[in-house]
DNA sequence: ATTATATTCA
């Protein structure tokens, strides 16, 4: 061997050097045992000038170049010295077939093995990996089949690689007892083929079984590496077990596997699945290296948990530190701008996702829906939906949803039945959306029926969301009993959806109920701020200004304090913010003169103030000036007065709209001859003309 | 030659 790389040495320090044909067939000869010992593709391409000069005709000498070729994912070279071979040998076959695979060229692989079978030729233990790996990766599980079939009879299914890839095929077309057969069948087995069927048990849900594996797999003297802990942290994520994952977090830091980046990955998601973002930042932090997936895990942690803002901020430093985003980066962010309704950032990141060229990416899109849907812009929604190729569940629940929160029940419904046409099985959250849709439009009757129906029909349970859908639906619609049966058919009813049926109470003037639908939120909810403050406001409506006043003190005494009625309205990438009674904006006396203005024009279109739901004991005339103070109004003011004329105003409100400011609004709509857009606490209004979408009813 | 991580609706 050493008088072979000798000459090898000698023709490449000196490419010019001529050596003898004698030396270049033993150099070739040694070649064929040992294509390893060239160690470079420019070593490479001299092996295979010297081919070219001395035996350009030879099958055997051509196929080693494509062999060596091949080792350096060379497919170009390998291509053009393999197209000339009129009927390649095995070797020229299975250095193509692993260099297309490891260029990614999985169809021309399984193309070439399909022609060396045809030519007769062999295959071996070293294409069956390649030709697998192309199976998985192209989904094709039929042929995935017949090149089992073909190693079986070469007896090759006991050869360790290929047995680990026939186990990783078997494993990604689901769940049988195919992989535990190929495992078994195995003389040997190393910690490639446990992780393997490890994780593909992990991925087909079954859990336990992964578990067991990792427990045995100490029995095999093979202990967890960083395939095994990534394959099964996702468990825990799943069955929000912080403790199994904090366990792992300990491993993982004793065997100083904490650098890497797939276990880092698992370790965050796991913690912000377990709704611990703060050990899920802490270890981002002090994990150094990071790449995309490391920060999409972060990002995607806060967001989920709420925190808008710093899964923003991550974002931004993300980009900040020439991170490139992925397409997964964008569907972890957009749900940040749906939440905040901050339009103008989901249009930005809207721009770069179509620039990244990832707009038919149905999480990405079906995200967008959900953000156009919650920025008011339900057209555009619409749009976007329209042209989701490959919809999922969560795609027509977007949508649903969407509709639902702008009134559009009859949209909602026909996406909801057509989504079944589809064959596409609605899961807990679709039903949520329809339920609620029927909730914002007041059909009792289709609310009840898929209620009445989602166990039977859909094999879901109602849990706590549908319960509050059906409970504000009765409610909203003034029937307070039934709301209040249903409720008490519930084991365990929660403070929220008791809240439902007291703040109906409110607007249906129905003291004596509130007063027991209180009692009964104040049982499981002692803290309940919202419910205390509509107890007062319902005395206060009656008034019974002793009683609010007594509720008022319970409060202060408590220690609670109510979160103030304000609006907002996004203007130039501003948010500015109007809080009830709250004279600190910058154009606060312009807002009050417009506002004024507005009055008189308002009144002589026949505009009379309902101050039936200004809940201070003071005169009527007071309480009209207290009706202009409603943040709402200030803040469409505002947006008017900041805004070219024709622009759509767009208004969000943490509470429900009052009734005088929904006569108002209306009448400001024609006016102005704006559409003005408000969100509420619970769904969108859309003003335009002097009318409301949302017909009178929320 | 074969193995693993993050995403949309509530």
């Amino acid at each position: 061997m050493a008088s072979t790389l000798g000459v090898l040495e000698a023709l490449l320090r000196n490419p010019g050097a001529i050596a003898t044909k004698l030396e270049v067939k033993q150099l070739l000869k040694a070649l064929l045992k040992r294509p390893g010992a060239i160690t470079s593709a420019s070593e490479a391409k001299q092996l295979h000038a010297q081919i070219l000069k001395h035996n350009p005709s030879s099958p055997l000498y051509t196929s080693t170049a494509i062999c060596v070729y091949s080792n350096f994912k060379l497919l170009n070279q390998s291509l053009l010295l393999f197209k000339t071979l009129q009927s390649p040998p095995s070797l020229a076959y299975k250095s193509i077939i692993k260099c297309y695979a490891v260029n990614g060229r999985f169809v021309e692989s399984l193309a070439s093995f399909v022609d060396m079978r045809a030519s007769g030729n062999t295959p071996d233990h070293s294409v069956f990996p390649s030709v697998l790996k192309a199976c998985a990766f192209l989904l094709d599980l039929r042929l995935g089949e017949a090149v089992h079939g073909c190693i079986i009879r070469l007896g090759m299914d006991v050869h360790l690689i290929t047995g680990n890839a026939l186990i990783n095929i078997r494993t990604g077309a689901g769940a049988d007892s195919s992989v535990k057969k190929v495992f078994e069948t195995m003389t040997t087995r190393d910690i490639i083929s446990w992780n393997t069927v490890i994780a593909g048990n992990a991925q087909n849900g079954l859990h336990e079984d992964a578990l067991a594996m990792v427990r045995e797999m100490g029995g095999a003297g093979l202990k967890p590496d960083i395939f095994t802990l990534s394959a099964i942290l996702p468990i825990f994520a799943q069955y929000v077990d912080v403790d199994k994952g904090r366990e792992i977090h300990g491993y993982v830091i004793r065997y100083g596997f904490d650098k890497d980046l797939y276990v880092a990955s698992s370790l965050i998601n796991m913690y912000s699945r377990c709704a611990r973002v703060e050990d899920s930042i802490r270890v981002f932090k002090i994990t150094r290296q990071r790449d995309t997936i490391s920060w999409n895990s972060v990002i995607a942690g806060c967001v989920q948990n709420g925190m808008f803002d710093e899964g923003l901020r991550l974002f931004r430093q993300m980009l900040k530190d020439n991170v490139i985003p992925g397409s997964v980066s964008f569907s972890s962010i957009m749900p940040a701008c749906a939440h905040l309704t901050t339009l103008n950032l989901g249009k930005q990141l809207h721009g770069y996702i179509m620039r990244c060229g990832f707009d038919d990416n149905v999480f990405i899109s079906s995200s967008l829906v959900d953000m156009y849907a919650k920025c008011g812009h339900i057209r555009t929604a619409g749009w976007i939906f329209g042209g989701i190729k490959g919809r999922d569940m969560v795609s027509w629940t977007a949508m649903i949803m969407g509709c639902a929160l702008h009134g559009y029940a009859e949209d909602a419904i026909s996406l909801f039945e057509q989504m079944k046409l589809e064959g596409i099985r609605p899961n807990h959250v679709a039903i949520t959306a329809i339920l609620t849709a029927c909730s914002h439009a007041g059909m009792i009757d289709e609310g009840r029926r898929y209620f009445d129906r989602m166990t039977e029909e859909y094999g879901i349970r109602p849990g706590l969301e549908h319960y509050a859908a059906m409970a504000d639906l009765y409610s909203r619609k003034g029937k307070l009993n039934d709301a209040y049966q249903l409720i008490s058919t519930m084991t365990t009813p929660t403070g929220t959806i008791w809240s439902l049926l007291l703040s109906a109470c409110r607007v249906h003037k129905n003291v004596d109920l509130a007063e027991k639908v209180a009692s009964k939120i104040f049982e499981v909810d002692p803290e309940n701020i919202g419910a205390r403050v509509l107890l007062s406001n319902i005395y206060a409506n009656d008034g019974r200004w002793k009683e609010a006043a007594k509720v008022r003190m319970t409060m202060r005494n408590m220690g609670i304090r109510k979160n103030p009625a304000c609006s907002w309205i996004e203007v130039k990438n501003k948010i500015h913010t109007f809080i009830a009674d709250d004279k600190s904006h910058p154009l606060h006396d312009e807002i009050n003169i417009a506002l004024c203005e507005l009055q008189e024009k308002m009144e002589l279109a026949g505009y009379v103030a309902d101050t039936s739901e200004v809940l201070h004991d003071v005169d009527d005339e007071q309480k009209k000036y207290l009706l202009y103070g409603h943040s709402e109004r200030r803040a469409i003011a505002f947006g008017i007065m900041s805004t070219p004329a024709g622009t759509t105003i767009r208004v969000i409100k943490n509470i429900r709209i009052c009734v005088d400011c929904h006569t108002a609004i209306k009448l400001i709509s024609k006016i102005v001859g704006r559409e003005i857009v408000v969100r509420d606490n619970s769904r969108f209004h859309h003003f335009r003309d002097g009318e409301c979408s949302c017909g009178e009813y929320w």
